[in-house]
DNA sequence: TGCCGTGTTAATGTTACTTTAATATTAATA
DNA sequence: TATTAATATTAAAGTAACATTAACACGGCA
């Protein structure tokens, strides 16, 4: 499952919402909008959005206001903030708002740049929680390279593959049904059949040998040590 | 990766801060701007520049207040401080205050000596830490050559090339993703397109031969030693 | 000025992973 | 052992990811 991370966005021109949205969905983001300031702060409690990218200039509520809201609340305020300001604005008035670390963005915005840039605020402040590799009877299971090492013998998996066995391996002895394993490694939101598991457990048997991972009938797979 | 220096200017004129901003800017600075002297000392513990530039003659605060505070910070004494006089204020006034290696600046402003001469100010305070040669496997990656060898053979890499291989083979095994490459390589704020670290792969494969960097698909390169 | 080397992008080709669907096999149980 | 439900197996279709090539832009330099 590739983390896909959430952002809202604020601004109550039409057309950038539409830009903005696209281009960030087109690289792998969710992403939900609003054109009114008055909302952001019931959105982002809702759906707890990685990033809140807002305009600053709104109707109602500018987006100094909103933030301080956000940044006064004990579950949003660990939440980056950028603002997006037209080039005129004077960004300093930006740079000398008490921030915390919050960044800016300067319209017309560059879409290819928007993305990358918001991925490097977002890995700032989320520090990805670092999965540990696995050891676990004649099996390690190696993260940083992608490989299993069956005693010392290496096998290179493929990342679904790859993300099911470390599932299973990581409980031995635990049976995961299909829905845990789709839950797990192909994340919440994607809908495949069931019977795709089956198909990569086989491929995986192939590779690292039959005897370690068992079917229980009616409920799901296991990893055996 | 060109490492992108942060300049924090302080002006209270804020046609010279634009004419400041734009030259340092067009010179592959990262500025930062502000017209009020009180603001500095904030701004600098919160964007840690590397280095700052300060008009003399400032409302509320004139410079040497702010040197004087700024050298008194822990976090902030090692950032060369360097004066803007008017050309008819007393530079021996400068010249007299107690520095350190601070540096000084007349107005009005040569926009095409100023880079210049930044860049040399801080390159004497910023020592750049020295990056070690690396040996791995048949490979020795020479840092102040910018050349690979492969056993004894002297392979030149140009060096976009070079410092992409130097990132893999820094870390033999491990797979980085291409947004890792893109981040460590090109920096945090250029924007390139995805592809360009697959024809880069390409170009280092077909210098220093095809076994030696591996794809795990979705995921990113790995060398291996 | 024109050429060369580097870096980037875009277009296209190719591979191999993923998913599905069809069929076979196995296990439970009556 | 016949029946059924569940899983296993396989092949084929679909797709995503990567590889390759060519084209362009840009700067340095003869």
């Amino acid at each position: 499952m590739i983390k896909k991370y959430k952002i809202l966005v604020a601004d109550d021109d039409l057309d950038i919402l539409e830009i903005i949205k696209f281009n960030l969905e087109r690289n792998g983001f969710d992403v939900t909008v609003t054109n009114k300031s008055t909302e952001t702060y019931e959105l982002a409690l809702k759906i707890k959005p990685d990033l809140i990218l807002h305009d600053v200039m709104m109707p109602e509520m500018d987006g100094f206001q909103v933030c301080r809201k956000v940044k006064h609340s004990e579950v949003l305020k660990n939440i980056p903030f950028v603002f997006l300001t037209a080039r005129n604005e004077e960004h300093s008035e930006v740079q000398g708002f008490d921030l915390g670390a919050e960044d800016y963005i300067a319209k017309p915005i560059k879409p290819a740049a928007l993305s990358t840039r918001l991925k490097t605020i977002i890995k700032r402040y989320v520090k990805e929680e670092e999965l540990p590799n696995l050891n676990v009877g004649i099996f390690k299971i190696d993260r940083d390279s992608y490989v299993v090492y069956k005693n010392e013998e290496p096998i290179s998996l493929p990342k679904k593959e790859f993300e099911l066995l470390y599932i299973l391996a990581g409980s031995p002895g635990k049976v995961f049904s299909r829905d845990d394993v789709l839950a797990r490694v192909w994340g919440n939101d994607v809908y495949v059949g069931e019977r795709t598991v089956d198909v990569h457990i086989r491929k995986i048997r192939e590779k690292i040998g039959e005897d370690f991972i068992t079917t229980i009938k009616g409920v799901g797979y296991k990893f055996i040590a």
